[in-house]
DNA sequence: TCTGGGGTCCTAGGACCC
DNA sequence: TCTGGGGTCCTAGGACCC
């Protein structure tokens, strides 16, 4: 058996963690630039807002039904993750860390165990040592664990805990479950299954294998089967290297001039190559894109990216900030608003299976001992307090968040010398 | 006025090899 | 009139997930 555990809106919820005032309020987390509603507690979806959606259209909301509204805070809700995977690791090492707020464990070793009760001991302990409600699903696959932790949200009488284990209670589950919300059905598969009047997932795991391979290749394969009882996802419990990393962001205002843009530039590639740093990879190749505001039908649209092979696998700041500005070189185009940019890297190896070039002018020692000291700067007094010059300090690109909680968990140094300058 | 960020996998088709 | 068989690699686009 697997188990699913999810964490219940998992943002709402650390924010209310640290502010037990929110406690039975509408609480909604906005993403970055305060743009669209990417978290809902209980009572804001009992309010009709949706997920996803702009957050300017439900400003007069908000005020209206005094809803909690908060700017994303991924410092602490990273921290948090941390420790509710901590105690998760903790009843068993078999378990895969699937998302930032849900995590697969295998319960297949445990023999005669009752599965509802370790279940709800483990909720029981996560909510008493981290205050964080999670749901928990147990079921033969992972997908029928996701459709297990889905019931167990949302029907109270589970108290948060929802066991599949014999075919009758596998198949009511199934009969209640909308196709679309099957793990690995989205929108347009789902759209085409409503055509053929497939509208639950009991209805589609009695398709046939070959109807179901025709028109959704592989993947719907082993869908059905798992939903038929079939392992076809095994436990992934080791982190894989990334394949490709990226860091971008919409600008709180427009940007047209090429230095703030490079500076903004500049600091994706700096957060891209710390990534690297942080999974002891190198990356061989390295992107660049741009563009302007796609809602916006009244201003001339442009979109362009650039990739970049790199002579030598590398994860130095230095380096990768100086092949991006080149990038970006290419692709700018002045006179356009600009309203966000990204840097990506792929072709990732492992830092220390690295080729070699023969002709390589680069001191490769020198930069690897002075990133150690540079992240080892910034890993104790705070994020880019030290920075190479062309990240700038304008910070015209900068994010809008009005809505900051304090990262009330992880700002002890940062506050100490805050403290100290004082 | 105001609409996020970061990933993975699969397939078809083209180019190329022997 | 008639033109094989088997394979790899790459890329763009589409689909999905959180």
């Amino acid at each position: 058996m697997i188990a699913l555990v999810d964490c219940n809106n998992f943002f709402c919820s650390c924010e209310r963690v640290f502010n037990p005032t929110l406690e039975g309020r509408a609480v909604v987390v906005l993403s970055n630039n305060d743009g669209c509603v990417i978290a809902r507690s209980n009572e804001a979806k009992a309010l009709g807002i949706p997920m996803g959606e702009a957050a300017y259209k439900y400003r007069q909301l908000f005020k209206d039904k005094d809803v909690a509204v908060f700017s994303s805070n991924y410092r602490l809700y990273g921290d948090m993750s941390q420790r509710v995977m901590n105690i998760l690791s903790g009843f068993t090492p078999d378990i895969e860390i699937y998302s930032v707020d849900e995590a697969f464990m295998n319960f297949g070793q445990f023999c005669n165990i009752d599965y509802r009760e370790f279940a709800l001991h483990i909720k029981k302990t996560v909510k008493q040592w981290t205050g964080m409600p999670v749901g928990i699903g147990v079921a033969p696959t992972k997908t029928l664990a996701k459709i297990a932790s889905h019931l167990a949200k949302k029907n109270p009488q589970y108290s948060g805990v929802c066991v599949l284990s014999t075919q009758s209670e596998i198949i009511d589950a199934l009969h209640s479950i909308k196709v679309e919300d099957v793990w690995g059905i989205g929108r347009r598969l789902s759209g085409m299954l409503h055509s053929f009047g497939i509208h639950t997932a009991l209805d589609f795991s009695k398709s046939s294998e070959s109807w179901v391979k025709q028109r959704m290749t592989i993947n719907g394969v082993r869908t059905l089967k798992e939903l038929n009882g079939e392992k076809c996802f095994n436990l992934e419990t080791k982190q894989e290297r990334k394949k490709s990393i990226v860091t971008s962001r919409t600008f709180g205002q427009y940007i047209t001039d090429f230095t703030p843009l490079s500076e903004a530039v500049s600091n994706y590639a700096s957060k891209c190559a710390y990534k690297l740093r942080k999974e002891k990879s190198c990356a061989r190749e390295l992107s660049v894109f741009v563009r302007t505001n796609p809602f916006r039908h009244d201003i001339t649209q442009y979109q362009e990216s650039k990739t970049i092979e790199l002579p030598v696998a590398t994860n130095s700041t230095i380096e990768i900030i100086k092949y991006a500005n080149q990038a970006l070189r290419e692709i700018y185009k002045p006179g356009v608003l600009y309203n966000k940019a990204g840097v990506m890297v792929h072709n990732i190896v492992p830092d220390n299976q690295i080729q070699g070039d023969l002709f390589d002018t680069i001191d490769r020692e020198k930069h690897n001992s002075l990133m150690k000291t540079l992240d080892g700067c910034n890993d104790s007094i705070g994020r880019e307090k030290l920075r190479v010059l062309a990240q700038g300090f304008s910070r015209q690109w900068h994010l809008k968040n009005e809505h900051l909680s304090q990262c009330f968990s992880t700002s002890i140094k940062e506050s100490i010398i805050v403290n100290c300058k004082k």
